[in-house]
DNA sequence: AATGAATGAGGATTCATTCAT
DNA sequence: GATGAATGAATCCTCATTCAT
């Protein structure tokens, strides 16, 4: 029973469908038809509406990258104080919405799509380089010229805690993980006093 | 023209070409007869030595997992002092023995074996948790109760930095790396003071 | 030119095509591919259809025996007696529809196939039981306590001349065949006058 | 340590070891490589005494054919009357000798094999022939014109409950499979009486 | 819009067989 | 005589992708 205005339900099923599978794979080696599936389609459809897999694959990462964006923009709205916009981009980091053992697992493959995809790779840069300039614009205040250093720093430790975090078996504490990074940040800024 | 005494040559070989097929892959999905081909042999001998693609990955991985244990322990050894054994550990983690371009790549793509690999997953476990172990020793002396928190920042950091390292298309400059870490080594060391 | 509801089409012209084509290789050692190009299609839609080759050996045999059942039955309704139920039984196993070279070669390698599979190995029990079941129930009427024992008899010379006609070059006679076994009968029946 | 005269020996090890290869897998889908190491020794030296898989089957088939050959005619010299030598040849196809497991399973394949090799059908159409003859001699005198009939059914049925055996998963007990086909033998010499 | 039908390309794995030692 | 080394050729099976309906 084909209707109007499918599309979009579809593409989104299909993003979240790509997601899951990805993550309950833990590897890119998902096939077009299980991803199809589970969103309740056939994979013809699937090509269809993304012409290829690699596409799904792309549209699945720039999904999480999107929903990771606009929650560290959302925390950034919030801040008051440089501290806080430094401890909002961390805190957003590890907000359930990202930090899910799904989402965690699907993160490490994009990085590994970012090795053989030129595509996946600027997406990637680009995340990574909104998330440090924003670390640097907090911390420049507070740590001067460590600034680049910290920001760099602390960048390189949330993405470390999610490869550690895919390993685990244990559950993703977001909570935990969060006070992990903000040690470092304490660290300079108590030095910084 | 068979000779004897092949199979360590021959195995040495393979997982050698393992590692650079996969760091030229960029992924693990990289065929039997490539990894052969470039090991000069055929798929069959390959197969006839390792008996699967997944045993010349997990062999791989061992490989290098044990090339950057000994590095870690050479260094270790040479360590006077607490400060510098903590040093020491971050410094052998971007030697050019691990952290180049071809090893790096192979390192993440490890991780995600570990995704569906009990045996991958084990291997990096047990590196981890060494890792930690090492580093929460030399720290206890200098930082006390944070001994725990910053030996794992400083892991998330060290692997963080090799993740972003597997993205950049910049030279992998050990030094530069080693000295990221150590910044947050050397903000925990001066707020003990 | 894809159609819709090809899927039985295309099953039964396997199941055929895997027949004839261990009865013309004499061994179950067919390919996938010879058996889906002697079907008009491609092994990759044969493996679509029936999953692996495991599952296209035992849909042929399935094939086979349900057949000769049929035969079977439709021979049996027409028996007025005993003694005709009995030669029902007989006649009907070399009927065209199982007495062929092809089928009678098939038939072997599915024996041999029950060394090693398990449901074969049901299929061909079941079979086997039911023949010996109908013999028994004629039987019993007409030589009593010998009934079981000449019905093992019969079921064994049954398939014993099958499996000379396996062997045998030359033309694979039903009437000479059924007459045969029905000398085994015919001397049990005398006795028991 | 190569000895002098080793070879009878290998050669016996190997077709023994093809057997039961043959009968424990149920199919002659049996790599040489296996088939050499039950028998304790390469594959490489299978080859050198055999030259191929072929002339190994074809060694093995001889060596059953002929131990079951020479069980026969153990038996018929001890006949003293025509009855005794057509039971002769019956209860001596069901001696251990041949009738066990492993080589019944060896034998069925042997069918398999005579499919698609010349020299094995061959080998088998001189066993039965054989068998054949030697039961119409002892017939004639006992049945007349109907020996010719009486012997291929008696035949049919030895190879029938070897067969039957074949899939049987219960013991194969000698003596009641002889029986078995004693009884038609009873019945055609009562009746003749 | 949606899907069953269909396939080409490819990949892991197995194996009989050969050969130098 | 004996074997480890080595491979070409197969074979099953999977999958992204296309197409007619």
């Amino acid at each position: 029973m084909p209707k109007l205005g499918m599309e979009p339900i579809r593409r989104a099923s299909l993003i979240k469908a790509t997601i899951s599978e990805i993550g309950a794979a833990g590897s890119l080696e998902v096939t077009v038809s299980r991803i199809a599936k589970r969103a309740g389609m056939s994979s013809a459809l699937a090509h269809h509406y993304f012409g290829s897999k690699e596409a799904m694959f792309l549209a699945a990462m720039r999904h999480v990258l999107s929903l990771y964006s606009a929650e560290v923009r959302g925390a950034l709205a919030a801040a008051r104080s440089p501290g806080e916009r430094a401890q909002a981009v961390i805190r957003a980091s590890f907000t359930p919405t990202s930090f899910r053992r799904e989402v965690v697992a699907a993160w490490l493959n994009f990085y590994v799509l970012a090795q053989s995809q030129e595509q996946a790779r600027r997406l990637l840069t680009v995340y990574q380089r909104r998330l440090t300039s924003n670390l640097r614009h907090a911390l420049r205040p507070l740590v001067g010229a460590r600034a680049e250093t910290v920001a760099l720093g602390i960048a390189a430790m949330i993405d470390g805690v999610y490869l550690h975090a895919a390993l685990g078996s244990g559950s993703t504490d977001g909570a935990a993980a969060a006070a992990q990074v903000e040690a470092y940040l304490d660290a300079e800024l108590e030095r910084a006093k």
